[in-house]
DNA sequence: GTTTACCTAGTTTTT
DNA sequence: CTAGGTAAAC
């Protein structure tokens, strides 16, 4: 624990302290790769607490990941002790729907509204389109669900889009749009934008709310803000107009999630929006070789749309960046496991030192199996995310729909999973059986175990629904009832799921299965049942687990070599690097070839890359890969070329023969 | 209603 | 190439 302020300055540098000590307004810290952001960003509010400027209670702090929130806390835990765990460290959704949990009824959503993820809501948008007759396959709904996204995250809701939209595609959009933001209120569901969207409109529409957590929250504190889109800069604005303790960290240079809505302006703007705000601004980079800022700088520096910005470094030159041009993509993956080999064989590094990077997750493929065949240990991550795995959605579903009988999407989801003879032809009668009756799904079904021989068993034959299928709605009625009645009665969230478990046969049917893939499945289920035993409340458990990702706990892999992609590496660092695929097309990927804007967020994905290795840099890339069964030459990425040449050393094995050379 | 076999279309990044 | 959807047979 530290006792001082001498204490926790030790070992920031003079500018590193400015940021830490600033009283009195608002922050900017405009902080390169690897200056020591997240320290900052730590130490400060060590500070204000240290110093008695601020309570515990009064601190928000916004980081990007959930993976990143449980570091900080961590890190506070250890400097501060006691009393932090009052403090909010967490993602802009997290806080989101800790707010909304309290106040969502004042919108007329229940306190147990549901989150629905980007499948969920990928689900609906599908459903919307096929009620308005709209052929899926012309205008698909991921499209649109991207869209609406997008509107969202400029806080544009479904009435002003219609009034603005332009053209054929967004008329349609528009039509979808606000179909299906009916249905997310009427089946009390909000997706991932509305977390923010809402939030802004229930600070909006209740004044005094916002005051409470304007009061409340005197210091708010935000990382990666280059990264926040429309929606959450509003959000802090309107958090810290009060108190006007806004403190904002982020790399222009380092915003790579432009096509998810985030928007630079709001780190460039800033000082715009807060007149008197102070910058900082933090240069000196603590992690990185010199050759390898200086070829990162160099990269960088070929976008024409940035404020110029060198970080400079007082560590060593160190080794020349490895360039390999392989053969294909497996020779490629072959020479990437055999380095890997060598460099923990030879040059004392661990696996878990050394990560691979790669554009795309199908790039993962080739270098699983070299590993294995050469086997190197390696880890994949966040690839296939737990909580998108088909078990694990289907065992949610019905806890969803314990908590909130409204949710349809999760409704639909579980009526014939696992098989209860509900096909689409009786699930269709029952939808509409329930609509006539003004009842979502879940409730209707919920229904029939109340009224076992009454109405409810009549209306369904009038309904046309056959005595098969009436039957195995009736088992699922009584399974929902007694999982709600276990709810109130204080059953924890682990509990309901292995009731689940037992009473659909669920599990029976995976350890039955013969596949291999079963087995892995039960494990997964196994996994969510320890996570659900370790909530007490139900919401609590499914507001967790709707925002965890996997790359959030990817947590100490040891010992082995991590792969994956370039968004996911933001925010770590390991002692080499390994970037493959390094093609035009590949990475910078094809679709942002022509257009210039997308063309720089490729190369602020390339500066992401290569400063989060330590001491050794690898880039390869191959003149021939086979893209969807076909064959595909390629020729090196334009950002190799863009690396001055003093800094590169082709590998052994490498050969100008048979390809084109370096651009210059 | 469920299973199987075909066929097709789609391939970026994710809180 | 492969995941997902669809059309046909059980």
């Amino acid at each position: 624990m530290i006792r001082s302020e001498e204490e926790l300055l030790a070992g920031l540098n003079p500018v590193q302290r400015e940021a830490v000590r600033h009283r009195g307004g608002p922050l900017l810290v405009v902080a390169g790769a690897g200056s020591g952001k997240t320290r900052v960003l730590t130490s400060r509010i060590a500070h204000l607490i240290l110093t008695g400027e601020a309570r515990p209670y009064s601190v928000l702090a916004i980081t990007f990941t959930n993976k990143a929130a449980g570091e900080m806390k961590e890190r506070l835990a250890g400097m501060l002790g006691p009393g932090v765990e009052r403090m909010w460290v967490s993602t802009f959704h997290s806080a989101c729907v800790r707010i909304l949990r309290v106040h969502a009824e004042r919108l007329g959503y229940s306190r147990s509204f549901t989150i629905y993820d980007a499948a969920d809501s990928k689900r609906l948008v599908e459903r919307v389109e096929k009620a308005l007759n709209i052929d899926t396959k012309k205008i698909r709904a991921q499209t649109v669900a991207a869209e609406i996204s997008r509107a969202k995250a400029e806080l544009v809701d479904f009435e002003s889009y219609s009034d603005r939209a332009q053209g054929p595609f967004q008329q349609t959009v528009a039509r979808v749009y606000a179909d299906y933001q009916k249905r997310l209120a009427s089946s009390s569901s909000m997706d991932f934008d509305d977390l923010l969207m809402v939030t802004a409109n229930l600070f909006e529409a209740c004044p005094d709310v916002l005051v409470t957590y304007q009061e409340r929250l005197q210091h708010v504190l935000v990382d990666e803000y280059q990264d926040t889109n429309f929606a959450q800069n509003k959000l802090v604005l309107m958090l810290g107009e009060k108190h006007r303790n806004v403190c904002v960290v982020g790399d222009a240079d380092q915003s790579i999630y432009a096509f998810r809505g985030a928007d630079v302006r709001n780190i460039l703007q800033f000082e715009e929006a807060f007149p008197d705000a102070t910058k900082i601004a933090l240069e000196q980079n603590y992690r990185s070789t010199k050759v390898i800022l200086d070829a990162a700088n160099a990269v960088i520096a070929n976008n024409l749309s940035r404020i110029p910005k060198d970080l400079w470094t007082e560590g060593s030159a160190g080794d020349p960046i490895m360039r390999y041009r392989a053969a294909d993509e497996n020779v490629e993956a072959a020479y990437v496991a055999t380095e890997a080999r060598r460099l923990a064989a030879e040059e004392g590094l661990f696996y878990n030192d050394i990560a691979v990077f790669y554009r795309a997750n199908a790039q993962s493929r080739a270098l699983e199996e070299a590993f294995s065949l050469a086997d190197v240990p390696y880890k994949v991550v966040g690839a296939i995310r737990f909580y998108e795995r088909k078990e694990v959605k289907d065992l949610l579903a019905y806890l969803k729909v314990v908590a909130n009988p409204a949710d349809d999407v999760s409704a639909r989801r579980i009526v014939n999973v696992p098989r209860r003879g509900i096909g689409d032809t009786s699930l269709e009668k029952l939808a509409r059986w329930a609509a006539i009756s003004g009842r979502a799904l879940g409730a209707a079904i919920t229904d029939l175990a109340g009224a076992p021989s009454e109405d409810g068993a009549d209306d369904l034959q009038a309904a046309g629904i056959t005595k098969k299928a009436a039957s195995g709605l009736a088992e699922l009625a009584g399974l929902l009832a007694d999982l709600r009645h276990m709810d109130q009665e204080g059953f924890s969230p682990g509990k309901l799921l292995s009731e689940v478990l037992d009473r659909t046969g669920y599990r029976k049917e995976l350890e039955d299965a013969q596949r291999d893939e079963a087995e892995a499945r039960l494990e997964n289920v196994a996994e969510l049942v320890g996570v659900a035993e370790r909530f007490s409340s139900l919401d609590d458990m499914l507001s967790s687990v709707a925002l965890v990702s996997d790359s959030d706990d990817l947590a100490q892999i040891e010992g082995k070599v991590s792969f994956m992609t370039l968004h996911v590496a933001k925010g770590l660092e390991f002692e080499a690097v390994f970037m493959i695929g390094m093609d035009d097309g590949v990475f910078p990927h094809m679709r942002s070839l022509d257009d210039p804007r997308e063309l720089e967020e490729e190369r602020r994905l390339c500066y992401v890359g290569m400063t989060r290795a330590k001491s050794r840099l690898y880039m390869t890339h191959a003149l021939e890969r086979r893209v969807w069964g076909s064959e595909t030459y390629s020729i090196p990425s334009r950002f190799l070329s863009e690396i001055p040449e003093e800094l590169v050393e082709d590998c052994r094995g490498y050969t100008r023969r048979g390809g084109e050379g370096y651009r210059r």
